[in-house]
DNA sequence: GTTAATAATAGTAATCATTACTATTTAAAT
DNA sequence: ATTTAAATAGTAATGATTACTATTATTAAC
């Protein structure tokens, strides 16, 4: 793969943050350093980081946010203010009841867990 | 909610099949009872339902998939033909945890496992 | 059973995320 | 420096979904 700035800068800024950044996020950070960058760079480049296993993608619903954390991890999302959180709830067990229950192969299990991060909840009591 | 043709069809097609439709799937079957049903009615009462509880959506990558099974479950998706099966791998006990370890309050855990059915693996070995 | 109110529909246009296309630019090998 | 092909910007196209609007149909009241 050859050098590019645009790359280069792409890869920079999903790295540089934990907020599972959507393809239009980046684009927008993207264009304070390279004001003529087009979302398609974007989108071309963000797939050809996630085939050369340096980011991740995942959905969140029916919009693809990327992850520089290409660790096989699970997320927490919370309904109210939309934050994902990285957790780690499964492990190398989970792989093998799997292939014991359903002589299913696994490349790669993801956790969502959707509900209310301890910031936004409502206490009913004081 | 007011009695309609349309929901009644869409629900009994959703209901019938264990392939985890997409929206325009629905539409296509639904258009062999009424022809000329459209797909705007499809996504309306899809989502309808899904308020009332009466059936589920989740979201195979970018794509919304309808489900009658509305009790908390997992999903075995085979990378080789697409096919995606019920599972239920996770317990109460995840919820738990997340509670324990991040003070999260779960609504909704989906596992997603995708990896090779059996049907579909290639044994190196006879 | 007729009437009135309004929810639901068909058909179409619009939106949003993403991919495809194309002429031009640029990295890098010779 | 020249050449070659990969990468880009800009734009058009696509696919999934939602919004809009005039018409139709369900249901409640008479």
């Amino acid at each position: 793969m050859r050098f590019s700035k645009q790359r280069e800068l792409i890869k920079n800024i999903v790295q540089e943050t934990n907020s599972h950044p959507t393809a239009y996020w980046i684009f927008n950070k993207a264009k304070k350093k390279i004001s003529n960058i087009s979302l398609g760079t974007i989108y071309r480049n963000l797939n050809k980081l996630n085939k050369d296993g340096i980011i991740d993608i995942f959905y969140d619903n029916n919009i693809a946010r990327y992850d520089w954390n290409t660790l096989s991890h699970d997320h927490l999302k919370c309904n109210k203010c939309g934050k994902i959180i990285d957790v780690k709830m499964h492990t190398k067990e989970l792989q093998k009841e799997v292939w014991n229950q359903y002589k299913f192969e696994t490349e790669n299990i993801e956790i969502t867990i959707s509900g209310t991060c301890k910031k936004h909840m409502n206490f009913k009591e004081k």
